[in-house]
DNA sequence: ACCTGAACACCGTTCAAGT
DNA sequence: ACCTGAACACCGTTCAAGT
């Protein structure tokens, strides 16, 4: 039951590191988006779910635990792919929207928007892990990333203004500043933006 | 070159959709995902950039067009989910970057917070997009999201006990509703949270 | 010089057969 | 009843050979 760390967890390796053929595996779980969100699961068991919130500190606890929610993701790209399409239910990613609720009704948001901004939140690490594992494995990737960031650059200020003015910022900061930054924005949207179909206030 | 609509982009099957073996794509792409980023590119051709800004409209305008390519992205899953981790660099893809940039200086945006919102604000729609291509497309992955829904559902009070504070609201609101109001939040946060590292005002 | 058949090295999943 | 070998139906990518 216990994982080790293999790179790019596929049905085929698995079964061979447990010495037997894929099929065998199709005794403990149905598929593998199934594999994948288990393996999650156990991965997340390392993440630190400090349950005290330091009074006015929510907003910085919410982001050093997407921080490392990411970063157990990141070392694991496949897994990371897996998840952006999948949604999984362990444990332990119950316990992580557990404590993502909590900081965010510390901080005084609503119970529909934290409910629909934990969804969000989640999405946005893990869409940034899967990137960045993404990058760090393929060269492929890399290049392609590169192909953007000079496109930019060299972009004719007739076809397109605005990224000429914009200039260096788009390509911009580390990835850690962007991200921080990214989840910093998005939990001020969360908190601030009120859902629909809240009944008016009634007069 | 142009292509049609084909799901489940492959290099072997648009060979064979060509009448040729998988071999002679690579003489115009070096890999998949820049085929991918090729086929992006030119579905974007039939997203609308109606480039004057209503004043004052320019969030509900912001919505309209990350709303239209996501829905292009919807209908090509095996597309939305490599543009997730790949960044494509063709001229509809930048003119897209070039006018989120516009709205967003129409909305008063800082340069900085602009460059890096565009980037957070495609990922949020291109994930969404594969998200939900990957739930029109595939049982397995209805499947883990219904199992998610009710884990939510029938967690403990005692272990997880903001989950069921926080009751029906984690799985209320229909996808559009919600990727909206989540459009919304960031384009919020964007607007209003300071990156890191500018100069402090001069004083 | 340009294209491509055939091969290599992988995948996920199923199912009949074995213990 | 439980497990699994072998097969099926796919992949991406390379490269020697053909025109």
């Amino acid at each position: 039951m216990g994982e080790e760390g293999l790179e790019r967890v596929t049905m085929r390796r698995l079964a061979q590191e447990l010495d037997t053929g894929p099929a065998s595996l199709y005794v403990y779980v149905d598929n593998t988006a199934e594999l994948h969100g288990a393996i999650l699961d156990e991965l997340l068991a390392s993440v630190d779910f400090d349950p005290d919130v330091p009074p006015g500190r929510w907003r910085d606890r919410l982001v050093e635990l997407l921080f490392s929610y990411a970063q157990v993701l990141s070392a694991h790209p496949s897994l990371a792919r897996s998840v952006l399409l999948l949604r999984p239910s362990g444990p332990h990613y119950l316990r992580l929207i557990d404590s993502l609720l909590a900081l965010l009704y510390a901080g005084g948001v609503p119970a529909r928007q934290a409910a629909w901004g934990v969804d969000i939140l989640l999405q946005m690490a893990t869409a940034t892990a899967a990137e960045q594992g993404a990058r760090d494995q393929s060269v492929d990737a890399e290049g392609e990333h590169e192909a953007l960031e000079s496109a930019l650059r060299e972009a004719s200020a007739d076809a397109y203004p605005h990224i000429v003015r914009t200039g260096g910022e788009l390509v911009s900061g580390a990835g850690p500043e962007r991200f921080r930054w990214a989840l910093q924005s998005l939990i001020d949207g969360i908190a601030m933006t009120p859902t629909p179909s809240t009944e008016a206030p009634d007069a």
